[in-house]
DNA sequence: TTTTGAGTTGTTCGA
DNA sequence: GTCGAACAACTCAAA
């Protein structure tokens, strides 16, 4: 082959880039694009502050790519429409990309596939995003997995794939083709965030990797709920865009957890378990799309959710009384990310203490957050709410003052995002209502919006009726 | 086909 | 303060 084009999409990086390597190795020359689609901008789950680290990440990828050489063409449009044009530009034989698991995604690259076809070019999809893919991993009936511990089961005896081998030069320079300039656009790359975004692109998301497994991952099993500590890796957005490549991943987390001893060992088991219920929720989404529209156990689409908008503000405003609630969802607010153990909290009180939809949260934390994945985050959610798969018990309901307590002791992570409470004693910090002397008009912090102990009956009443069929 | 064991992350109550 | 039991049965996956 004499011309291929490689497209970029979640796979924002030149190493350990399947569908890049077979471009490279068997054509002369490829062409790089990246497509800014419309959908990319708007609609109701877009979220600027990860457009920008998106867009970010497309920035640091140009880099990388003009060492090598290589321009990549940013262009606008319909992927179905700029792909056979640039094409026909190019002269390529060949498209290469990465495959996506989405619904939406998958019905666009059968648009692509089509369109290219059409005028007698090639459209190959490789696996990267995943280690194992949605028809991969099946019980002994041939089913998909609905139940998380024995999929991990069958997932860590599978060999771990290995990284791609790194690239080689072109034999033939890239044609210069004209690009649109949208990434270059500064009313693209603006963003909400009180806070400066993460630094995106391969070598940020490298550094991530080295710093988290230098340490911090021995001790994940324990750090990872104490969201004031930090203990976690900090590669979501990275592994969301792409910027760095699982199988990277997989193979420095194998070569560290050698040579750990046993409680560090735990630590690595416990990372690569987070690694595989990413898989095992884009293995869920392929599989079950109408969890996209609803509960994955169809009878709790029965559950008549709160439409208490009041309710819903404060809790997306992070005024809701709770001080380790609004906690994290003013860090969401300002970070674009939030600790894993504080999105259960938050989730948790939004379905079972609010009483609305978790698909109303789900929403929200796709507009907020930087490392917002639809699959992930659907399947967060329904734990959460207790209508996905292996879900969460509905009558598991988190208090929020005892995880309070217990994820954040020393009250550091309330006392930095809720300033109002940062001289109450420990002792009342996660319930202020119990300090004699806070006043909620003159600090400003507000009184709680519901009673957690007069909710949590509710809540298990609701889903009690829901569950004999009598309707909520 | 039937049986068996097991299931991410908790809370509350009462002894 | 600490501990065990109840929460509520149900469905999945494998033998």
């Amino acid at each position: 082959m004499h011309t291929a084009i490689h497209w970029f999409r979640r796979d924002l990086r030149v190493s350990d880039n399947t569908a890049l390597h077979e471009a490279a190795s068997r054509a002369e020359r490829w062409v790089p694009v990246f497509i800014l689609e419309d959908a990319l901008r708007t609609g109701p789950d877009v979220g600027a502050a990860r457009l920008a680290f998106l867009l970010r990440s497309v920035e640091a990828l140009r880099k990388n790519l003009e060492h090598l050489g290589h321009r990549l063409v940013v262009r606008s449009g319909r992927s179905e429409e700029v792909l056979p044009r640039l094409a026909a530009e190019v002269r390529a034989e060949a498209v290469f990309a990465n495959k996506r698991y989405e619904p939406y995604a998958q019905a666009r690259d059968r648009k692509v596939a089509s369109a290219l076809y059409a005028q007698g070019v090639g459209f190959e999809l490789s696996k990267d995003a995943v280690a194992w893919e949605e028809r991969e991993i099946l019980t002994q009936a041939g089913n998909p997995f609905t139940v998380f511990t024995p999929y991990s089961k069958v997932w860590r005896s599978r060999p771990q794939p290995t990284p791609v081998p790194r690239l080689r030069q072109a034999k033939d320079p890239a044609p210069e083709v004209p690009c649109d300039p949208l990434v270059l656009d500064p009313s693209v790359w603006g963003h909400p965030l009180r806070q400066p975004l993460p630094a995106a692109g391969e070598r940020a998301a490298l550094d991530l990797l080295e710093r988290f497994l230098d340490g911090p991952v021995f001790r994940y099993d324990t750090a990872r709920d104490l969201p004031a500590e930090d203990g976690t890796s900090s590669l979501s957005p990275h592994l969301r865009v792409g910027s760095i490549g699982i199988r990277t991943v997989l193979a420095r987390l194998r070569a560290v957890r050698e040579k750990a001893d046993a409680p560090g060992q735990r630590g690595c088991d416990v990372w690569l378990t987070e690694l595989i219920w990413r898989e095992f929720y884009q293995q869920v989404l392929h599989n079950f799309p109408h969890v996209l529209k609803g509960a994955f156990r169809t009878e709790y689409d029965a559950i008549r959710w709160s439409d208490d908008e009041g309710h819903f503000q404060a809790w997306c405003a992070g005024r809701t009384g709770y001080p380790i609630v609004d906690a994290a969802m003013r860090c969401l607010a300002a970070t674009g990310t939030m600790p894993n153990r504080a999105r259960m909290i938050v989730a948790m009180f939004l379905t079972k203490d609010l009483m609305i939809s978790w698909q109303r949260g789900e929403r929200w934390f796709m507009q907020q957050l930087l490392d917002g994945d639809l699959a992930a985050n659907n399947g967060g959610w329904q734990w959460s709410a207790g209508t996905g798969t292996d879900a969460a018990p509905y009558f598991r309901i988190f208090n929020p003052v005892t995880q309070g307590e217990k994820c954040d002791p020393t009250g550091a992570f309330v006392r930095r995002w809720v300033p109002e409470l940062a001289k109450l004693p420990d002792a009342t910090l996660h319930q202020p209502w119990e300090e004699p002397f806070f006043s909620p008009a003159r600090s400003g912090y507000p009184d709680r919006i519901v009673i957690h102990a007069e909710q949590r009956p509710k809540c298990l009443a609701m889903f009690k009726a829901v569950k004999r069929g009598t309707d909520a």
